[in-house]
DNA sequence: CGTAAGCTTGAATGTCATCAACTGAAGTGG
DNA sequence: CCACTTCAGTTGATGACATTCAAGCTTACG
């Protein structure tokens, strides 16, 4: 059976001494952190809070004062139409924060809100620009993570304006197997990946009905199994093959992705 | 005759003092810029370059040195899948830069090529750099517009993700008058815009035949008229209102938005 | 055990894609 | 100077993929 359970993630560090600290993991697979960063870094990220799923961290129009690190579950960036039709942009798992640029800009053009129970930490502008001036190695790898962000939303437009219901189905899978295995929460065959079909659908731009149709097919070709938040990854080389999937973009320089 | 001429933005700077440099013209509609800042953008964008319609400026897997600034025209980032097909994912208009962040990432994921022809300023690093660290202001409005980058193309995602065709479109022709008014390229009734049917199609995830069905369709509406390279509004609050318009992730202030 | 909410399944509809033939404008060469 | 080519855009017919609506089926929970 699958470990779905998060404690998996909580244990003590491995034989290698590396750190269990997503944000920590995921830098290091962008960059080289010193001792010291890792020391400041685990510090900020030091008891978390636990927010229900559904909970917006941050709504439109509001003007943010910080910035929420996940550090475990699965948050997103999303959009309401008028008419009730919701677009999720991104999502952040854990590692990943949002706006460190809040104090530029004066109003959120779009909400953040959790998908899954989260873990999240809440860290005042004043230690973001404390932190970003006295560790220029953390600073340098935040603003690689940034950039790697943005090649990620590039590749969603892609997804969204030239790929098929299976393809962004899958291609979404691929690369959240790549980015969750950089903060070390997924397994070598799966994930857990707690969230509805309906947020697949307002992510892949289709509908709930259709996403669910789509899934059926993927796991009868057993390229994948879904199952109590769990998602296994049966046949990766032909889930990657049929989704087109170079991981380029996320520029993890062969750290992660083998 | 609607004017399609791009001398009309080269004339002397009118009587208000205003520079008709796009890229100050933008940087001015995010932030404020010193004269000694305008002076020194003024010099760098001088003596611009020529670049036929599709050449690529900066191409896949190539590792860029330095900085194209489009001074007149459009070009746009954009990736090619095995199969053929191509998804834009950014238009860049005067007073539009690629990859400020150049130096940061080894290699580009994606492509950057002009759609029309282009005059186009090449920055090497160290400009750059030196624009950078001597000029605060400077640095704070780029930085603003690498955020207002970001917001577009969450914008695009929603677009493509949870829009129909003509919606698509229409909030793609809004978005460009905005940004073209900002850089001081667009009229209030409209503005040039010498793409090809085809390059639409490969903004919004459409084919060529639907891009031109749904085109005449705007027209048969009275929303818009298209001819010789060159876009009418004829009804502009029908056409936001259409799209679902809402100007706010372009960050312009209320500064071009009326 | 009963209710609600979400998932599954089926059938009908609609939007957009695909394919192919036609039109028209621009450029080329005899 | 005019036929010829070419290529982009248009139009129509057909079909695929995804949506919509609705009914049945689980599952979780009180």
């Amino acid at each position: 059976m699958p470990q779905a359970s998060d404690d998996l993630y909580k244990a003590a560090p491995p034989g290698d001494g590396r750190s269990t600290n997503p944000l920590i993991l995921k830098l290091e697979s962008l960059a080289t952190l010193a001792d010291e960063d890792r020391a400041v870094l685990e510090q900020i990220s030091a008891n978390p809070q636990v927010i229900e799923p559904g909970i917006d961290l941050i709504s439109v129009g509001d003007k943010p004062d910080g910035v929420y690190l996940i550090m475990d579950g699965i948050a997103c960036r999303y959009t309401l139409r008028a008419n009730g039709a919701r677009q999720i942009m991104a999502y952040l798992i854990p590692g990943d924060y949002c706006d460190l640029d809040v104090a530029l800009l004066a109003r959120m053009d779009h909400s953040i809100g959790t998908l899954a129970t989260c873990k999240v930490v809440r860290i005042d502008l004043a230690t973001i620009l404390e932190l970003l001036r006295h560790h220029p190695g953390i600073a340098h790898a935040l603003r690689l993570a940034t950039l790697v962000d943005e090649a990620t939303l590039r590749e969603w437009v892609v997804n969204l304006g030239r790929r098929s219901a299976p393809e962004r189905i899958a291609h979404l899978m691929c690369e959240l197997l790549l980015r969750l295995r950089a903060a070390g929460h997924a397994a070598d065959e799966g994930y857990p990946l707690p969230i509805t079909p309906n947020d697949l659908a307002d992510t892949t731009g289709l509908t709930t009905v259709h996403v669910n149709r789509t899934l059926a097919d993927l796991q009868r070709q057993g390229l994948i199994a879904m199952s109590g938040g769990y998602l296994r990854i049966l046949d990766r080389a032909r889930l990657e093959a049929l989704a087109e999937f170079r991981p380029e973009y996320l520029h993890l320089g062969g750290r992660v992705a083998a």
